[in-house]
DNA sequence: GTAGTCATGTAAGAGGTTACATGATTAG
DNA sequence: CTAATCATGTAACCTCTTACATGACTAC
């Protein structure tokens, strides 16, 4: 149940709306851990019952309300809790991967163009991660401020180094997949020099 | 619906048992998408009906039955079709990211045991994805011979290569998350000897 | 008034996990 | 005879996706 954590880690910094609250996990938690609006509502409705936040109902213009959301004291030693849990690592599934497993079925344009798309989808997630480092150094994020104000001012820095942490590991992982793709590229084009055939060609 | 790809692609190698193919499955194409037998046999029994494979029922020692399925035209051309689509990527969900982001809620103690966990865990994975690729250039893999047999010996070189290729990615993948945790854990190292406080230690 | 944003849901269905369940065959 | 392996399922439950749905508020 990370979403339910996920969420709890975002209402640390401070009380918000459903609707803030996705529009911040969006922003950021979402490159770790997405999520669409029609989960997170429910959930929090769910988290609610389970006591780990509290809802204040604050209206909002004349007939409107909204909901307000605040972690507990027992949402926060969940979130504490599951931190020291043994993390289970989801089962891999990647349709990529898969794909270029089975490359031989297909063609080499078709490959290529497969490859390319990688590279392509990588690149990007990789240039809005090393933005989002580069936010975190200059506190650009939205509600870092909010969260380094209710902590002591010797913890900041962890707290910042943690965040850069957890998305230098996702542009690790993007350049890796951007080598890798690469280097299949390069396959390819071996391959085809040497004029060997597959079931596209074949 | 990239299970019903990988289970066509594992059937391109030869007809064979419910049973055998989660075997096979299991040694390799679980290492990109994994799948548990009570999900394999009833997308079997909707591959059937959709005409993708064909199944023929054969008697197993005295009273006992087996249904061998086998790969027909129409699912051949869903495998190649599925080749050439363009790739769907999952959303990121990542658990040890979200926790390495909020370690600040942890101690210590307990962030160093989550990476320390996640080294270990791609560090075995990387043995095993290392043996793989060891295993397909020995040529020491299940089914890799009757599908290679059914294909001219010039192909021969594009499948291996292909294969070998895709558990290159999964290698890389493994040792990008190992510096990663490397990393974390001197960036651990760094903050305490600092002095550096957190939640844990507040 | 109207477009954009704020705000919050429901529901059907696909996909995936975990546990339960059974029984035949084969090698020793 | 007994353990390992072969063989095939079902069912409850959870998670996630996709689509449908609504309406107030605010700035222009």
């Amino acid at each position: 149940m990370s979403l339910r954590h996920a969420l709890l880690a975002v209402l640390t910094a401070e009380p918000m709306t459903g609707y803030n609250l996705i529009r911040y996990f969006d922003g950021t938690v979402a490159y770790m851990w997405q999520a669409p609006h029609s989960q997170i509502y429910p959930e929090l409705r769910r988290m609610e019952q389970d006591e780990l936040v509290e809802v204040e109902v604050v209206p909002r213009g004349k007939r409107a309300e909204k909901r307000v959301y605040s972690l507990t004291g027992k949402g926060l030693a969940e979130l504490r809790a599951w931190l020291e849990e043994p993390t289970l690592y989801p089962p891999e599934r990647d349709p990529s991967r898969v794909r270029a497993a089975h490359f031989e079925f297909s063609s080499y344009a078709a490959a290529r163009a497969q490859l390319r798309a990688h590279r392509a989808h990588y690149a990007a997630a990789l240039a809005t991660w090393e933005g989002m480092v580069d936010d975190l150094e200059a506190r650009r994020v939205p509600l870092l401020d909010s969260r380094l104000r209710q902590r002591p001012r010797a913890e900041h820095e962890a707290i910042v180094e943690f965040k850069r942490f957890a998305f230098r590991g996702e542009s690790a992982k993007a350049r890796a997949e951007i080598d890798w793709a690469e280097e299949g590229l390069a396959l390819l084009d071996r391959l085809e020099g040497e004029g060997v055939p597959f079931w596209g060609e074949g």
